[in-house]
DNA sequence: TTAGATGCAAAGGGTTTGCAACGTC
DNA sequence: GACGTTGCAAACCCTTTGCATCTAA
């Protein structure tokens, strides 16, 4: 009665590709780190970078730099505020919160780069879905 | 000898797409949008869908939501942490500023969302190209 | 041994674009 | 009338996926 489920395999692509992006502050695409990979492995294929770099993100290794979807949305509001995703029911809401532009310059003072402005989502669960949970 | 450069001219498409993305809070997709614009203009064509969100963005009417690009970057450090876009040389650098939790919790307190955390991004010139400017 | 991982190539899905016809100024 | 805009469809491009094969455990 061995109920061990499996699970997770330990390869040598998977552990180039976290290595290479480990050694780097580029923040690189897919396609850039696939060219760095096949150095060492020249006939990994693009399937499997995608494949290993989905579930390093979903290990919490990394970070995938997106609104989290492959598509856009707008925002009929040109003005800069705030948004919430909400991660059960993917709803994109605004915030009343507004924007703190004094970040803007505490960070102009600290790199020197001209700040123009910043946009920030927050995440959780909404009204709805958090009232479901419980 | 007009020296006019001919410019942007008004149409009923773009006209109806402003109208629909002003008249919603929902942060449409451009599909949905799309579906909503051919009630009124059924023989629409997604292509003018796009090249009009485009312009409305580009002229700052709307706002896209995205990171920039159609693809994703990756981060090798999974620390939650506020990145800094450069508007020139669309280089993405991690910024010293420890991210602000504290502004998680007026969210939380002025919405009743469940809050888990926020992303952010800062635009502007980096150091370099800030340079180059003038 | 065995089920997860890979390589390959085709498929997917959102977005862009070439071109002739059309509409605005 | 000139030139920006549209509709249509094909092209693009990034990402995912089916499948036979390979391989970590």
């Amino acid at each position: 009665m061995n109920s061990t489920p499996g699970g997770i395999r330990r390869t040598k692509q998977r552990d180039v590709i976290l290595r290479i992006l480990r050694s780097t502050d580029s923040h690189p695409t897919a396609d850039w780190i696939y060219e760095q990979v096949r150095r060492e492995i020249p006939n990994i294929s693009l399937g499997t970078v995608y494949r290993n770099l989905n579930r390093l993100r979903d290990l919490g290794e990394i970070r995938e730099l997106t609104y989290g979807s492959t598509f856009s949305r707008f925002d009929g509001n040109p003005a800069n505020h705030y948004h919430f995703i909400c991660e059960k029911c993917r709803r994109v809401l605004d915030l009343p919160e507004p924007v703190h532009t004094e970040i803007d310059a505490l960070i102009a003072a600290q790199t020197g780069f001209a700040v123009k402005g910043h946009r920030a989502e927050f995440y959780g669960l909404c009204d709805d879905c958090r009232r479901d949970e419980s």
